[in-house]
DNA sequence: CCCTTATGCCAACGCCATTGACCTTACGCC
DNA sequence: GGCGTAAGGTCAATGGCGTTGGCATAAGGG
């Protein structure tokens, strides 16, 4: 059976580790985003964790049940980040923009973390205070309830998911990332005009576009046809 | 210095492994489609692809450079799967939802594969087949050149990017994958009506729609903006 | 001040990808 | 039809990984 895990706020001893260090949930959440940071998204380990730390990898599983459940508390933390300090304008479009740029860049910001994250639902506060932030300011705005929903799910899905995607391409490793404007014109705009003359006519400005994330863009398209509807209801 | 690899169109002599099973490019994607699929987006492994196929792990190595190159390989399997026997019907909105609806079925169909390679560019065949074919609609519906761009742009990551978060949830391990209707009751719907009153109205519908993609939807409102620019241009 | 037990440490297990050396047999050539 | 070559399958080994059970020790409540 595994060790048990004492949750952080329960903690009542402080025993420093042999270099004297004093180890914390916090603590080691900060150096796990280190971690990944320096070593890439499959630069996380154990190991590597405890070395970081000064401590034995094994006693990391006095603060988290494992590897996963470390996992999720970094992608918490990145959710929490994202909106600290955020606050309602009650203008609806406004709101909606900024939540969605926010969590997006707080992944984006740290993608190889996010690679790990973005893509589970964790259920934690952070989370659930987004999410009641986001259904706040659509009820506000005056959508009905089964619009808000819907509406909701779009938009929540839609931020984490393109989170996710742009985090994978800027966490590649930087021999691979030569995803920059050279690279773009020498995969696209060397296709011939016969085969390919829509790529061809648009390759210069793909070239410019793709560099860049699609997200602002999707966001104000998502947020348009929901000013639409709640205009012309139904 | 790695084994070299032998393009499968250039081989030559077909040895038969130990236990008389012939090798072939095409069988190792195949079996290592099933043991994704059977033993999770983490389950594919050199030894046990050996396993499957009754062969040594390092045999493989003469077929790919690395477990990384197996991935890019049944990445480009999923995508040629996604277009094989789409047509244009000149209804520039129906179109594009086709091939957004089929792009994202191919890789939901295979999540654990779709997971791995969703997020990979690879500029291959298959995949500027697509491209071409939805800057094409844009482009014969009569939107202009910059808005084509912009539309695909947006149009072509959101597809991926809901493909890889759908099949990021529908990969989860079948032992964390109760989000089902209990799970979301139990998660969201015991939150009291004081912290989370938004979420607490909410949850009913919430729990009911978030076990369904909200890809359909936040398409559906992509191209309902599209729509209105192309009629209100500016 | 003492006892309990939380918490850090150690050693070990069974996985993993990858490599280099070896061997055997299918094939191209004469 | 036989033979030499090298392609391709196999073996053994390396160094990494997450995770666990047992143990020692010191923190902090009483």
């Amino acid at each position: 059976m595994p060790k048990p895990v004492v949750p952080e706020e329960r903690r009542r001893r402080r025993r420093p580790t042999r270099s004297g260090t004093v180890l914390s949930e916090r603590l080691i959440v900060d150096t796990a985003l280190r971690l990944l940071r320096e070593h890439g998204s499959s630069g996380l380990t154990a190991r590597r964790l405890g070395l970081a730390l000064d401590c034995d990898p094994s006693t990391l599983y006095r603060y988290f049940r494992g590897m996963d459940d470390l996992t999720l508390a970094i992608g918490d933390a990145l959710i929490g980040q994202a909106l600290r300090g955020w606050a309602p304008t009650g203008r609806w479009r406004a709101d909606l923009e900024a939540i969605g740029l926010r969590i997006h860049a707080a992944y984006v910001a740290h993608p190889q973390a996010a690679l790990l994250t973005a893509s589970r639902v964790t259920g934690r506060a952070h989370e659930l205070a987004a999410d009641e932030a986001v259904l706040d300011v659509l009820r506000r705005a005056g959508f009905p309830l089964p619009e808000t929903v819907r509406i909701y799910h779009a938009f929540i899905d839609q931020t984490l998911a393109f989170a996710a995607l742009d985090s994978a391409s800027l966490a590649l490793p930087t021999a691979s990332q030569r995803a920059d404007e050279d690279q773009w014109r020498s995969t696209y705009a060397r296709l011939p005009r016969t085969t390919h003359p829509r790529i061809a006519e648009a390759a210069p400005l793909l070239a410019r576009r793709m560099l860049t994330s699609a997200y602002p863009t999707a966001l104000d398209m998502l947020l348009d046809s929901a000013a639409t509807r709640l205009e012309q209801p139904g």
